[in-house]
DNA sequence: GATGAAAGTACCACGCG
DNA sequence: CGCGTGGTACTTTCATC
């Protein structure tokens, strides 16, 4: 699947905002809107764009409190395990496995400390867990939704 | 602010389909088309709902490599500096200063290994930053956009 | 370009303090 | 009685063929 120029700036324009009309979306691209339309149909089909959400503030709905986990697995753990494990817990935004000392790291929001201990202690319980180490999230300085600028 | 029950489920549904109408919208919550728009947009002039946008997959446009930079600064760096040091560079999709070991984590998405290294360079670079730890992301497991559910 | 749907606006009705 | 919230009617804009 081939993404063009304009294919970028449609994406770039859907993902500054979501609810755009394809006629206003076509006015910035320099298409009409059964053009942009069929273009991000196409988009969609590729999985390109996987669909469109709406940013809510988190503090607003009352999890306030965030850390990123790190995880130290057991000798034989695969990605998979972990996958399904951090799936089981609603507090995990994002979980991934990477290289260095730990294993994984696991993205945490919770409504209040308490909240984030007893998810920890959760996540600990799991057969694979052999530690943690805990980064508590002090402030949020930056969290873009997504990125879609070309490569440099 | 208050949120109530009504305006939970309009979230939900926003972030589960953030192009969905305002009629079925007002379908799923038992409302009318004008009602839904009027929650909804007393909920964007409250902050509560930031915006909405598309979910691209990052692989498809080109960034297929990510990491998780812990930055360990000098006594006197304060969350403002770091703050305006990230946002300078495109490739920081999150930052966040947290307590443990490091000052600040940094979460990265580059083009390749090789812009990845060049972006820690620059990172490297800024006068506060002492030193670095790099969790190069192996796999992504689970990414959830945003989260919506009630506190327990 | 034409048609049907959705967004956006205005105005009125109801329930609560 | 004023304020908040919801509904219906209507116009304009958009999606879709």
């Amino acid at each position: 699947m081939h993404i063009d120029a304009v294919d970028q700036r449609i994406i770039a324009s859907l993902v500054a905002d979501a609810r755009a009309s394809y006629a206003e979306i076509g006015g910035r691209v320099s298409l009409s809107a059964p053009a942009v339309k069929r273009r991000v149909d196409r988009l969609r089909a590729a999985g390109v764009i996987k669909g469109f959400t709406a940013v809510v503030d988190p503090a607003a709905v009352g999890w306030t409190t965030e850390a990123f986990i790190e995880l130290f697995c057991t000798g034989r753990t695969t990605p998979a395990q972990i996958s399904a494990a951090t799936r089981r817990h609603p507090e995990v935004v994002g979980a991934y496995t990477v290289s260095g000392e730990a294993d994984a790291i696991v993205h945490l929001r919770a409504a209040d400390i308490a909240h984030l201990e007893q998810t920890l202690e959760r996540l600990r319980a799991e057969p694979f867990v052999t530690s943690t180490r805990s980064m508590i999230v002090l402030s949020r300085l930056l969290e873009s939704p997504t990125v879609v600028a070309a490569p440099s």
